[in-house]
DNA sequence: TTGTACGCGTTATCAT
DNA sequence: ATGATAACGCGTACAA
């Protein structure tokens, strides 16, 4: 049986409000010390613990914030990136709140699932994953009064969004690959048609002036290798390759492999891609890890910062390092 | 402003009893259709969401599970598997179930952090993925009265606990190289000394005999190419491997390669890994797929069937298929 | 067929 | 300095 308020009064003999006051350490717990002595050491005794329910209830604050995802079924990798889930578990649990997690099927049901949640009061706000946004999805979350953070692209100024700033990785590792002397810079990406992927497309696009027919876009490691080899055949092609996932990476170590030049001698390679899978890959490679955990506690203090009334910080955009695997 | 039971009665001129009754369509709610009617209606109209906490208040149910989890700061991959996370938040949604996320520090908090949790009543139970158990905390979560269901291997008979057949899936792909002709067959794991690898060395010490001197232990692609390189390189070497972690198995891909040796032909490889990283690896290698999904499943499904009162099911142990890449 | 009254455990207001 | 008392929203035993 759970201890309550009102058993410890009964012990006591006081008032089940004053039970109340002292365990909280409110104004009024300026009680008879002695009788806030009593108090104490019974509760600690008798291992009271407050019911979060009842104190949410009253205090018509849930302490809870829900982590919004969609599973995409079709998807090879798995979406539901651990990095940042522990990064907001860990920064939300510091701070008192605890985290709800919900699968949504499809974005567009994001928003509902969402609201539902609140309406039922299970939740003070939410921190959706949102890969592929669209305006009406943007319209809906602003109609909800409770504080939303978005993990992904969002443009939309009056939505607090957290992400890697996809331009500005890109300019990095391309102005990096440059001042290793390389000119002519290729770019792999996987055929994903999210925010974040066409921003770094775009960017890439807008800085490597003649090399833009240096692209490519493949699922596997095979696929990739394949479309790469060309690349290398070519005593005009890139001398340097961008990749921007596992599988990009991969392929394009294959290629460059199967191609017999050396890489960091003959050919420069560049991954772009979770921090979390770095151990995968060949040294050698340059790397620009992205960092989800950052993400996550970024998304966490957000969250918090405006639970507390803070205004909403719109989009945060953050850069990773540069590291040499 | 959220709708309550109590509005809604206003408005239609009746109690709140009755509506409480109609709403959810108990026994009582045999009402006047015609004041039936007018309760969904204007129940619907008003947008009524029943308040949860109230609900698991009054019913001393908060329909929420609690996934708890270790984070190793230390360790290279991240811990908290998002893949069973998946297959847990789906199906406890379909049951009408919350899941919360919760990481501890170390495995011995796990069991205060979720009794703690129980007695603020926010939890009706636990899921605790656990690597590296203890006695200790066997009968620390013995003595928990909630629900229970432990994921990984948990060898107590009175714990419910999800996990692949560590024994079983190393026999199995023993016996499919086995079939392949293959007597020498090494084993290349990470250095991580948790229940389950302890397991499956043990059955593969236990069944291939003079092999037994090829194994090794490493971490990095590197280290565990370098490690295979003499194997290969022996005339009597193993003809086979079984690699146990996405290092071991890009390790022994470039050890492979390395030796001039063609996989399939001249050597095979069995990887044993989380179904997840599938393509992460070339063609041509053998691959027991561990899906966490499944282990999420079950272990979902086992907490709801002991929440609705069935007998706790002890060890669960799951097998994959074996798939060539 | 419908309403009253109470309790879940807590916080907060207002007397004393 | 302390204690009644009233909510918070809901479910349910009991009375009408």
């Amino acid at each position: 049986m759970a201890v309550t308020q009102t058993e410890i009064a009964k012990v006591v003999g006081v008032s089940q409000t004053i039970v109340s006051d002292v365990l909280h350490g409110r104004a009024r717990g300026r009680v008879r010390p002695e009788t806030r002595q009593r108090i104490l050491s019974t509760a600690r005794q008798l291992g009271y613990r407050p019911n979060a329910l009842a104190q949410a209830l009253r205090m018509r604050q849930s302490r809870q914030i829900v982590y919004l995802a969609t599973l995409d079924e079709t998807m090879e990798f798995p979406a539901l990136r651990e990095s940042d889930l522990a990064g907001v578990a860990k920064t939300l649990r510091q701070q008192g709140y605890r985290l709800l997690i919900e699968i949504a099927k499809t974005t567009e049901q994001e928003a509902n699932v969402l609201s539902e949640m609140i309406a039922t009061g299970i939740c003070d706000g939410g921190i959706l994953r949102v890969y592929r946004g669209s305006e009406q999805l943007w319209k809906d979350l602003l109609e909800i009064s409770e504080p939303i953070v978005l993990i992904g692209q969002c443009p939309h100024p009056d939505l607090a969004s957290i992400a890697h700033d996809a331009p500005g990785l890109i300019s990095q590792a391309i102005k990096h690959l440059n001042d290793l002397g390389h000119t002519l810079i290729g770019l792999v990406v996987p055929p994903v048609h999210d925010v974040y992927h066409e921003l770094a497309i775009g960017a890439w696009r807008n800085q490597v002036g003649p090399a833009e027919k240096w692209f490519a876009v493949g699922e596997h490691r095979r696929d990739i290798a394949d479309l790469i080899a060309p690349w290398l055949a070519d005593p005009n092609g890139p001398t340097a390759i961008i990749a921007m996932n596992p599988a990009c990476v991969l392929g394009a170590t294959t290629s460059i492999r199967e191609s017999g030049k050396i890489l960091g001698r003959d050919i420069d390679l560049h991954a772009v891609d979770d921090l979390s899978s770095r151990w995968t890959y060949e040294p050698g490679i340059w790397f620009s890890g992205l960092d989800m955990d950052a993400v996550g506690i970024h998304a966490a203090k957000a969250m918090i910062s405006m639970l507390e009334g803070s205004p909403n910080p719109g989009p945060i955009r953050l850069m990773p390092e540069i590291i040499c695997l």
